[in-house]
DNA sequence: TTTATAATCAAATCCAGATTTGATTATTTT
DNA sequence: AAAATAATCAAATCTGGATTTGATTATAAA
C-alpha cells in the first residue's frame, strides 16, 4: 500500500542538510523556506509534507547538528584514558566537526534566543497548531537538555583531571564555558578556503587550550 | 528656529540602547520595532524619525557596542605595560563589558551574516531607498573595518609578547581567534543572576587564557 | 492492473511586521 | 505672540515570506 520511500526523491535527511548549510550561510532571519527548497530544486510548498513549519524544521536541523557532535565527543568522553588525553581528543574532534558539517556549526552558534521566544497558538487557534506546537515545545525542551548533556561531558573530563591532579584547581565550569565559546566561535569564522584547514586548527586551539589547564608538574 | 533636543525627549542614544537590550534577548529574527518603540513607550512609526528602517538602527547598535568595546580596550592596548599585564588587563575589561553592557554583547554575537546579506534596493525603486542602501552600505563596511581594528588590538598583543619572550611561539592568529570566541561567548551565557558577578568572570577566564600563551619560564 | 499513498507542484491565501502618511502637540527662537 | 521645526501618534499601506489548498504524477503493494 505505502509507497517506500524511492531513491530518486528527496528524503527528510536530505532536506536538513540543505537547511543546515543556507542556516550556517545566511542565520536564521535571511533563511526562507524557499531558499532550503532552491537547495534540493524543490518548491518551498512541499517542504511543509516533511515538517509542520519553519520552527519545527530549524529545530530539527539543531537536534541533528547537536547529535552528531554528541556521537563524536561522547566516545572519547567515555574511553579509557587520562583526562588530559581525553579533553584534548575531545576539543580536537569538535573543532574538526565544527569546521566539517554545517550542521554541527548551526546547532552551537545558533541564535537560540529566537526559537526559545517561540510563542504557544492563540487561544482560538486551530488545533493543528496546539499539536505542533506541543510537540516543538517538547522538542525544544528535549534540545536544551541535550545541550546541557553535552557541555557536561566536558565538564566531567575537567573535574576529574582536577581530582587526579592532571589539571589546576580551577574553576571547572567557567573554563569549560572558555572552551565551548573558543571552540564554537569556530563555527563562525572558519573559512574552507582559508589558511589553515579544520584538523591543523583544531589541533593548535587544541594545544592553546590545555595548556589553560595543565598543572606545571 | 530648530527645537534643540529636549530633556523630556527620547534621542537617538537611548533607542539605540533600548534596541540593544531586545536584541540581546531575542535576537535579531524575533526583535520587531515595536518591541524596541515599546521599551521607550513610543510607537513604532516614531523611530523612523531617527532612523531610516532597521537595518539601519541595528547596525548603528552594532556600531556603537563596537566602539564602546575598543573604547575599553584601546588605552589598555595602548598603556606601557608588558605584554603580559597588557593583554590580562585587555581580557578582563573587555568581558567586565560584555557583563555590563548588552550592546557590547550584541555587536560581539551578533549573526552579522544577516546583515552581511542585506541586498541592494531594486533598480526601479524611489531613490530615497537607493540613498539608504548606499549609506547602509557604507557603515557597514566601515563596521567590518573596526571588527578587524578591534581584533588586531589583540593580536598585535599576542605578537609583541611572543617576539619579547614573555609568550609561547604559537600560532597568534588562531590563538587570539580562540580568546575572542571564549570572550563573545559570554555575551551568550552571561545572567545577571548568576552564581558570579562580571568581574569574577572576567578574572578567572582571563586565568584559563593567560596560561594558554604564557612562557614556561 | 488496480488501489492507495507518497512526493510534488502551481497558485492562492494570510499575516505579521516594516514602512509611510497626514495630522497633532510641544518647544525653541526671534 | 508668531514662526519654524521637532517629536509623536494613530491609522493606512505594502510586502515578503510562511503556510494552505487542490490537483497531478509516480510507485509500491495487493
Amino acid at each position: 500500500m505505502a509507497r517506500k520511500p524511492a531513491e530518486q526523491t528527496v528524503n527528510r535527511d536530505a532536506i536538513l542538510l540543505a537547511a543546515a548549510g543556507v542556516l550556517q550561510r545566511h542565520g536564521y532571519a535571511a533563511t526562507t523556506m524557499k531558499d532550503i527548497a532552491a537547495q534540493l530544486s524543490l518548491t518551498a510548498g512541499t517542504l511543509y509534507h516533511y515538517f509542520a513549519n519553519k520552527d519545527t524544521l530549524v529545530l530539527a536541523v539543531l537536534e541533528m547538528g547537536l547529535e552528531a557532535g554528541i556521537a563524536r565527543i561522547e566516545p572519547l568522553a567515555c574511553a579509557d584514558t587520562a583526562p588530559p588525553v581525553k579533553l584534548r581528543s575531545m576539543i580536537a574532534a569538535h573543532i574538526t566537526g565544527l569546521t566539517e558539517q554545517p550542521a554541527i556549526g548551526a546547532a552551537m552558534v545558533f541564535e537560540l534566543k529566537a526559537l526559545a521566544q517561540v510563542a504557544p497558538p492563540a487561544a482560538g487557534a486551530r488545533p493543528k497548531d496546539h499539536h505542533d506546537f506541543a510537540a516543538f515545545s517538547e522538542h525544544r525542551r528535549h534540545f536544551f537538555k541535550r545541550r546541557d548533556d553535552f557541555e557536561n561531558l566536558f565538564l566531567k573530563v575537567v573535574k576529574a583531571g582536577i581530582t587526579q591532579g592532571d589539571f589546576r584547581a580551577i574553576d571547572a565550569s567557567i573554563y569549560v564555558k572558555t572552551l565551548l565559546g573558543a571552540q564554537n566561535w569556530v563555527g563562525v569564522w572558519y573559512r574552507a578556503e582559508g589558511r589553515l584547514n579544520g584538523a591543523t586548527i583544531a589541533e593548535r586551539m587544541a594545544d592553546h587550550l590545555m595548556y589553560g589547564v595543565m598543572s606545571l608538574s
